[in-house]
DNA sequence: TTTTATCTACCAGAAAAAGGGGATTTTGAG
DNA sequence: CTCAAAATCCCCTTTTTCTGGTAGATAAAA
């Protein structure tokens, strides 16, 4: 019967996998905490075999405080919990030491699959949260590589100036700054201002 | 004693308000589904009396699915549920019919109050939502209201056809083009397109 | 030292956008 | 129906951007 701890502030969530565990086999709650510093306090004195962590804590991240339980707690097992999949957010919690990550959307076989294959010592992976790690690996077509002087000029004319404005304010010949205008466009490959703005803005090469 | 009917493709939330709700002595959970649809279709022969909403649904968003509970039934009344406390969600939840708002942090006592309170055909807002709509309230510094066309129009550029282009894919003059840019640089009060595209994507009126 | 990248500057012509008008038809709400 | 807003189309001028080149100065890398 493997320990699972709940470290999550959202009522629902405690009680529903409290509740999707209640007739389970192999897995027990054996206690729960709103926040991060409260389970590291309450961990001292409550043996667990399993942590499920939420990634968005009142106090800290749960990317930390993974890693505050791994120094603690070197064979307590972590799985991350969270409502998206988003790939930053499962491979920091992996690189600080979680053995899987937990949708919130997760069925109750899920869950019980992953609390099973952490205990084992093993990784768990979801269909889905696997899927974001291996497929959309290369995506950016290629942003393009600006100098100072370009993402300077480059800001300007998103901010609305024109040509002799920017030649103005940088002093500097409006030839130049037409210089520069075309070389944007051709490292952003499109054919003008407003599509180049809209790229920069997706890049976010640029201020808003 | 209120019968609620809970749609949030989410186990674990759906488990949890139940569990929270299990020993209540004004609320009683007489069904969930998953998703909008099904919701749509159960209630047809589950009489309920307070939805709850997510508002991150698999086949539609919880603001249309309001609005198509509150015309088949005017009578039930609705609490949007969701992790975050976005302005624009709340309100638009608030326009669609809902009576309310709640987070999925909420407490026993939370999620009783706001069934309660929906119930008697008043408004419920938990202190976190109030104060998210009550305080900030003054920032846009008047975001401009765009025609359907011109919002079509403006897309276009923003993708980076010229006005021929945009005049061709949509089967009308370049002259009509031209003078939507003409209207779109006035109501956004800028001077070039480039200044425009910036602000569009700042105010989100335009995909990425 | 040679090469490469960057910033700078220039020319000329074509294309597009901006500024400032006006006008007609469609359409939706009252 | 009626009015107003939206969408459509038109003319003319000026400004700006875009296209397609070339090229010198300088600084950093090979």
């Amino acid at each position: 019967m493997t320990r699972v701890f709940i470290i999550d502030d959202h009522p629902m969530v405690v009680e529903g996998i409290k509740a999707l565990l209640a007739n389970s086999e192999t897995a027990v709650v054996c206690g729960s905490a709103h926040d991060g510093y409260s389970a590291l306090a309450q961990l001292k004195s409550l043996p667990a075999d399993v942590a499920l962590v939420d990634i968005n804590l009142p106090d800290m991240n749960g990317i930390d405080l993974c890693g505050l339980l791994k120094k603690d707690y070197p064979d307590l097992k972590i799985l991350g919990l969270s409502t998206f999949k988003e790939r930053s957010y499962i491979t920091r919690m992996i690189e600080a030491g979680a053995s899987g990550y937990l949708l919130k959307n997760a069925t109750k076989e899920e869950l019980e699959d992953a609390i099973a294959t952490s205990r084992q010592g093993r990784m768990y992976m979801s269909m889905e949260v696997a899927a974001v790690l291996t497929k959309p690996a290369p995506e950016r077509p290629a942003l393009p590589l600006l100098t100072a002087r370009e993402k300077e000029v480059l800001q300007l004319i998103a901010d609305g100036l024109t040509n002799q404005e920017i030649a103005d304010k940088l002093f500097i010949s409006i030839l130049t700054v037409d210089s520069h205008r075309k070389n944007l466009l051709a490292k952003f490959n499109v054919k003008n201002t407003a599509a180049m703005v809209r790229f920069a803005l997706e890049y976010k090469l640029i201020e808003l």
